[in-house]
DNA sequence: ACATGTTTGTTAATCTTTTAACAATATTTT
DNA sequence: AAAATATTGTTAAAAGATTAACAAACATGT
C-alpha cells in the first residue's frame, strides 16, 4: 500500500499517540498543529514526528504545519482503521472478561464479536452481551462474524493450542496475553503483550537508580 | 548495580522471557541448557541471547552452556525480582479489576496490596479480598503496604491527575494503561501500555502485506 | 514587493542495536 | 592423548533508528 522501504517498529505505535492528539485537536476546532505540538503532547521531538510521517507521504505545509483532521485521516488509514475490524477474543477469565467489555477497543473501531473458552463451567455465560462458546465452534463463528483478529487470554500452557485453532480457522492477526512465546506461519502476524513483565521494566530501572 | 553501560531496552524484556524458561527448565530437572536452547523456545537469536547476557556478567561455561537454576537467579536478580514488590491500582473498572484478580503479578513477585477509585459508588467494594479506597487515602495506603509501584487503569481524562497523586505519595514506577501520555519527574519511572495500540499494530501489517 | 519569521521535508551525521565471526574453553570420541 | 565437537564470551561489522541541520515553501508585516 504505502510501505516504500521498512518502517521502523516504533513508528507504528508513535502514529497511534499521534493519531490520538489529532482527533483531540480537531474536535477543539484546531486548523492547524506543528510537528513540535504534536511531539509535545506524545513525549517525543519534533524531528522524530516529521520523520514517521515522510515514511508515507507529505502531509503538512512548509510553514504552516498540519490540518489535524487531514492528517488524523491519513494516518489512521496508514494504521488500517479506516474500516471496523471484528475481533474474538479466546479465555473468558478475569482478563478476557475485562477485555471483553474494555470501551478503549471500540472507539479505535475493534468490535469483540465472539468470545470463546475451554471451560464448560464458563461456556453459556453471558460477557458483554455475547454468549461465551466452545472452542469445537469457533471456527465456523470466526467465518459467521468475519473475525480477522484473535486475543489470547488464556493459561501459557494453552497458548499454543489456542493459536493453532485460531490460525486454522483463518484468524489473521493475533494478540498474546500468556507469557509465553507460540509459533504461527509466516503470513500471520502475532504480538505478544506480557503484563508482569511490563512492571518488571520499572523494577529494573529502579534497580538502577541507586 | 550492574550497569556498567547502557543497556538496550529491549534486552529488559527478552531477559523476562529468558527467566520464564529457564524457570522450566529447572523445574523439568534440566541441568545445562545452551544459548540455542534459549533463544529457540524465546524467538531470538543465539547471539541475541549471549550478548544480552554479556552485558551483565559471565554466566556460562564455555563448550557447555548455562545451568537453569543458576542463571535464572542471576536474571532475577537483575530484574530487581529477587524480593517481592507490593503494588497499588488505580481504577477499579473493568481492566483495574482484572489486573487486581490477575494470578500472573504474584507468581513473578508482585502483590496488589491496595485499590483506590474516585466513583463513590464502588468505594468499599471488595475485589480480589481488598476494599476499593478512595483516593484521598492513597498517599497514607501507600506508606502503610510500602507500596513502590502503581498501576493506572482509569480513563485518559483522569490519568494526569492520578499520576501526580501517586508521585506525590512517594510511588516511583507506574504503568499508565490509559492511552494519554503523562509526565513524572526525572526519577519516576513510568511506562505506559495502550492496548488499542497493540491491535492497530496487527492491522497496520496486516495492510502491508496485500 | 521585500524582508522576517515559521515550519515542513529531506539529507547527513550520530547513536543504538543486532548479527556475524571467531578465539577460548570445555567435553566427548577415537 | 590427540582430534573432533560443542558452546561461550567478545570483538568487529552491519543494519537500523534517532537526532540535527538546513534548504524549500509559505505567511505576515512593513
Amino acid at each position: 500500500m504505502f510501505k516504500r522501504f521498512k518502517i521502523p517498529e516504533a513508528t507504528i505505535g508513535r502514529l497511534t499517540s499521534y493519531s490520538r492528539f489529532l482527533k483531540e485537536a480537531d474536535e477543539k476546532g484546531v486548523t492547524t498543529v506543528s510537528s513540535q505540538q504534536i511531539a509535545r503532547a506524545t513525549g517525543v521531538t519534533p524531528a522524530q514526528v516529521r520523520k514517521d510521517l515522510a515514511y508515507f507521504g507529505e502531509f503538512g505545509t512548509r510553514g504552516v504545519g498540519y490540518n489535524p483532521r487531514e492528517l488524523y485521516n491519513y494516518i489512521m488509514k496508514i494504521l488500517g482503521l479506516d474500516r471496523r475490524w471484528s475481533v474474538a477474543i479466546v479465555g473468558a477469565g478475569h482478563l478476557g472478561t475485562a477485555l471483553s467489555l474494555y470501551k478503549g477497543f471500540a472507539e479505535r473501531g475493534f468490535d469483540i464479536t465472539c468470545i470463546f473458552d475451554a471451560d464448560p463451567e464458563k461456556i453459556g455465560k453471558k460477557i458483554a452481551g455475547l454468549e461465551v462458546r466452545s472452542l469445537e465452534e469457533l471456527s465456523q463463528k470466526v467465518k459467521e462474524y468475519n473475525v480477522e483478529l484473535g486475543i489470547v487470554a488464556v493459561p501459557a500452557a494453552a497458548a499454543q493450542e489456542v493459536v493453532d485453532i485460531m490460525v486454522g480457522a483463518g484468524i489473521k492477526g493475533i494478540i498474546n496475553f500468556a507469557p509465553v512465546n507460540v509459533s504461527v506461519p509466516e503470513d500471520v502476524v502475532i504480538r505478544r503483550v506480557d503484563l508482569a513483565s511490563q512492571l518488571e521494566y520499572l523494577t529494573y530501572h529502579l534497580g538502577e537508580t541507586r
